[in-house]
RNA sequence: GGUCCUGUAGAGCAGUUUGGAGUGCUCGCCACCCUGUCAAGGUGGAGGUCGCGGGUUCAAGUCCCGUCAGGACCGCCA
């Protein structure tokens, strides 16, 4: 090594001794006389001191510098209390430029906010800023961790193909052209699922991978086309089995890395429940607000809009106190996730009842109104009334929206919880919106729970699926089911989807195939892994803990990914070959 | 596919409502001064395709149309 020691692990202790740092200019102070450097390595930041003689004067940020010099103690009153190296400095005798560096195109030592697509095209720049150094560690930690972990439970890595065989279910596949093969494709993985479960057929009991995961589907702040998941999958086991796993991995991220202790066994929420109690099939628990169901309280109303198959409330705290604009905000706001608009009632601080809503109720239903849903004089009350799965997804997105306008979301808090019992099916709407048939909520190999396995194509659409999903604050991190491991069942939900026997052989045949030859019953799970990070570094976007992320549109703003090809690259890749009939 | 927001110097912004000279702020950059700073300080200076194209107008950063890019959301993501 061309240095010594790291900057950042220099103590009193070094003084006396002789240092060579190598690093970079993290800041110049220049009094002329006597210049300041900052000396920043991976370990830390130092500061260095220069006299007239040393030629300082000539360095910039971001040089890439080694300095040679002499570790004391600062002068006394000098001390810097808020830098671990403070009470030393490095009187440099040396310094060399081992490399220059142009201007910045934006600040490194700084606060101020600058654009993610600046960021993301100096990426190799944002990433010497600390915090963004600092999420790539604790991404790093979680890797090791997940692997200590799925280790010491006697779990078997395995590496799945990136170049496998387009599924026509679920999202859009990224495909690659075969050369080899002129016209046929290989697709990247949406995930490793048919491959775990051959892992299981396969008898390996318990696999596990971070994997890489591809997706051809519209972005958000917390989607890339490319994500990775830590997929497990496990043999001769239950819900509880994999719950068990889940937590203690888990457990073993927040506790070693946000020094949280994972209150296990973590509280669950039937889907039933977690609907019709937040709206959501993964709430944030940190706050209250729940939903309040008025379907019963206004079965006999006169007011024709609340005369519906559900009719729901969620209270928003001094709401009553919003101008008609910002009133007529959230109606655009309801307009724009394509509902009607968002009734309310405001409750006066004298108690009387305000809002175009209330003179459409009668006295009787005024009178009990704040009381039922739990209204405290200068709150507003938001309804919902129609169908019920449209309506509490509006009220609970209504309610997000309330946490986070009022506050009422304690950010330095975890709320963990399964949501368990999800519908196995869910219906297939045509375009004017007729129920013509079923689709698998999960995937098509997700089994029903136990009391449904003899009855669930009987009753499709109250079907439990034997599913659950971990939720962290408001956030679905990890989702798994049990498998169907038994050809005569997974027939009956082919039946139930209306793949029939020809198609389900075509697209999962060898899966089918691989299921004669005695497979155990395994179920797993997958967790988010991007999103675990992005929770465990307290960042916004899964983007702050991926080294080198894309935007909404697929664009790698540093190499310029993805780029036309050559007339010669397209006919060798073979992309417009005929495939043969 | 749809809705909304944003685009002005290297970075972050103001200016757009009510058209009138590229008008301004903070940081950075360059030169000089400065021996104890740590977001150092001081003096001076450079730096602009107001995203791009078209239109209206005597005159457009500002108004209109289109387009591109970024962001957020809906659809989508088994």
């Amino acid at each position: 090594m061309i240095r010594t020691h790291t900057a950042g692990s220099l103590r009193k202790e070094h003084t006396g001794q002789q240092v060579t740092l190598a690093g970079w200019v993290a800041r110049r102070r220049d009094h002329g006389g006597v210049v300041f450097i900052d000396l920043r390595d991976a370990s830390g930041v130092a500061q260095v001191v220069f006299r007239e003689e040393d030629h300082a004067h000539d360095l910039r940020a971001e040089y890439c510098v080694k300095v040679v010099g002499e570790v004391r103690r600062r002068p006394a009153g000098n001390e810097n209390p808020d830098l671990p190296t403070g009470e030393i400095e490095v009187v440099a005798s040396e310094v060399e430029v081992l490399s220059e560096s142009a201007p910045l195109p934006f600040p490194i030592e700084s606060r101020v906010d600058v654009s993610e697509e600046v960021r993301l095209k100096y990426r190799y720049l944002d990433i010497r800023r600390q915090q963004i150094a600092n999420a790539m560690r604790i991404r790093s930690k979680a890797t090791y961790l997940t692997n200590e972990v799925m280790n010491e439970l006697g779990f078997v890595y395995v590496e799945t193909p990136t170049l496998t065989r387009s599924t026509p279910e679920g999202a859009r596949d990224f495909l690659v052209p075969v050369r080899l093969q002129p016209g046929n494709w290989y697709a990247l993985p949406q995930s490793p699922q048919l491959f775990k479960q051959l892992l299981q057929v396969a008898g390996l009991e318990r696999y596990y991978q971070l994997a890489k995961c591809y997706r051809d589907e519209d972005l958000r702040a917390d989607r890339q086309p490319e994500f990775t998941q830590i997929d497990i999958e496990m043999s001769f086991v239950d819900q509880e089995d994999v719950i068990e796993v889940a937590e203690r991995l888990v457990a073993r991220l927040w506790k070693e890395i946000a020094g949280y202790e994972l209150p296990t066994p973590l509280p669950r929420l039937t889907y039933a429940e977690a609907m019709a109690r937040y709206g959501s099939d993964k709430p944030d628990l940190r706050f209250g607000q729940e939903l309040v169901d008025m379907t019963e309280y206004f079965s006999a109303t006169s007011f024709r809009v609340f005369q519906a198959e559900y009719v729901g409330a969620v209270v928003m705290p001094g709401g009553a106190s919003q101008t008609r604009k910002e009133l007529d905000a959230w109606q655009e706001w309801a307009r724009s996730r394509g509902a009607k608009g968002l009734a309310y009632v405001l409750v006066q601080q004298d108690g009387t009842l305000g809002g175009p809503v209330a003179k459409n109720l009668s006295d009787t239903e005024l009178s009990g109104l704040a009381a039922k849903v739990g209204a405290q004089p200068g709150d507003a009350i938001f309804f919902a009334a129609g169908l019920p799965n449209p309506s509490r997804d509006l009220l609970g997105a209504a309610r997000l929206e309330i946490g986070r306008r009022c506050g009422l979301i304690d950010e330095s808090q975890w709320s963990f919880l399964w949501v368990v019992d999800a519908p196995m099916f869910e219906p297939v709407h045509d375009e004017v919106g007729r129920e013509i048939g079923w689709t698998a909520v999960h995937h098509p190999f997700t089994g029903p729970k136990p009391e449904w396995a003899d009855t669930f194509q009987d009753n499709p659409g109250q079907a439990l699926a034997y599913a659950y999903d971990m939720v962290c604050n408001g956030n679905e991190i990890g989702g798994g089911s049990i498998r169907i491991h038994r050809a005569e069942m997974q027939q009956r939900v082919f039946d139930v989807l209306g793949i029939s026997k020809e198609e389900a052989e075509t697209k999962f045949g060898f899966l089918l195939e691989a299921f004669k030859y005695g497979p155990p019953p395994h179920g797993g799970i997958a967790f988010g892994f991007d999103r675990i990070c992005a929770l465990l570094a307290g960042g916004e976007s899964i983007r702050d803990v991926i080294a080198f992320p894309k935007t909404a549109s697929g664009y790698d703003p540093l190499t310029g990914a993805p780029t036309p090809i050559t007339p010669e690259q397209r006919k060798e890749a073979g992309v417009d070959a005929r495939p043969k009939a």
